[in-house]
DNA sequence: TATAAAAACTGACTATAAGTCATATTTTAA
DNA sequence: TTAAAATATGACTTATAGTCAGTTTTTATA
């Protein structure tokens, strides 16, 4: 008897028949330009279905970040190789992220500009999952664990919190580049450019290294 | 006949007194719970001056914005030593933002949550005065200079590039800290001692240094 | 096949808060 | 003394997120 399991799916279809619809909008117009009615009328739906797939606003826009976060969490890990250094890894990350932004824009700024001190108006169940086990952080936080045991990452700082700073760094370089990308093309930086001189400040540091 | 500028000062002091009364109510109850009735009330006003002085909410927020960067401003500044070279002088500086996060925290995060999307609903004037020559990332950008010119900072990466890494990497980590302090507490991390490891990484990166 | 219960859907309605504007009050200049 | 200018007021307009009583569709049961 396969009819729970069908309206499962049907569940899950109509579901993501509304991302799709609050997604083409919000890409095509900004997050700020787009209403729940429109919502609604792009869905082919009455608003009120929509507060039944969805808790709020809040809740859809972060279904639409949750599928950037699963792009950019298969792209992370696709180009893991386990028998090269951890630190190797990390630069392939960075590569991973950059390709990222390059090429899923859209995605790119939803992630960018969900507001966190909504979180609140978010599912619970989907608040758990950006911790959970697949999430880029945890994948991060493993891979310098092992380039601090191959010793190709310094280890003075825990990787936990190596993995906290460097997610928290890159994110913000990103946030700076979608939100005053431009000012910077006015001061002639190319954002592909600032990125990998990040990369190189990530990995080297700012201090001039000693010559001896 | 000094009425024109007695007005002036008038009307400045006015504006002040909205500012304060906003800062209260924001720092009080949150930026999502202080509507500008709440505001007009505590500044015994009503609702239309306000907006005589200020264009929109996001201009009053931003108001607070420019007192919390004039302090830090000042922090950063006070600290500069022409003696030293330009990465002790960047070390400093570092400690002067740790010092503005913890003696200022309500600035902190006026910072961190002003919405910078909402930029357009600034005052053109007040908007310009973030890249003045007096901003801190104008400063950076003189300090790293010197630092490469002293020999102290890597000089592979053109300085301008420099200050707005540093400054969006730094960014980064402080919004993680005002968005997920909750998860650091949990993950038992303390936030001085993630910061003062994200200098580090700053300062020396990543990778493990050769031993030669 | 008829029917009652459950599930899914609807859209008019409510609540809230930002921003406006015609009117009133206060200050200045002559 | 008074008219013009500057400042202040708060009821009103507008916009939109979220709700809910009622309707339609689907499923289970007799």
């Amino acid at each position: 008897m396969g009819i729970t399991e069908r309206k499962q799916r049907e569940k899950e279809r109509r579901r993501n028949d509304i991302i799709d619809a609050a997604e083409r909008l919000f890409f095509k117009k900004g997050y700020e330009h787009v209403t729940m009615d429109d919502i609604a009328a792009e869905a082919e739906l009455s608003k009120g279905t929509l507060y039944l797939y969805f808790k709020s606003r809040e809740d859809l826009h972060y279904a639409i970040v949750m599928r950037g976060l699963e792009i950019l969490n298969r792209l992370i890990r696709e180009v893991y190789d386990p028998n090269k250094k951890g630190l190797e890894n990390i630069l392939q990350m960075g590569e991973s992220y950059i390709r990222f932004f390059r090429e899923y824009p859209d995605y790119f700024k939803a992630i960018m500009f969900f507001d966190a001190t909504k979180f609140d108006k978010v599912e619970t169940e989907s608040r758990l999952k950006i911790l959970g086990n697949d999430s880029p952080l945890i994948f991060f936080m493993e891979v310098l664990q092992q380039g601090q045991e191959d010793g190709s990452i310094s280890p003075d700082i825990p990787a936990a919190q190596l993995a906290i700073i460097l997610w928290a760094q890159v994110s913000g370089v990103f946030e700076f580049i979608a939100l005053r990308g431009r000012m910077l093309d006015l001061m002639g930086i190319d954002n592909i450019e600032l990125i990998r001189n990040q990369i190189k400040v990530l990995l080297y540091g700012l201090a001039q290294k000693k010559e001896h």
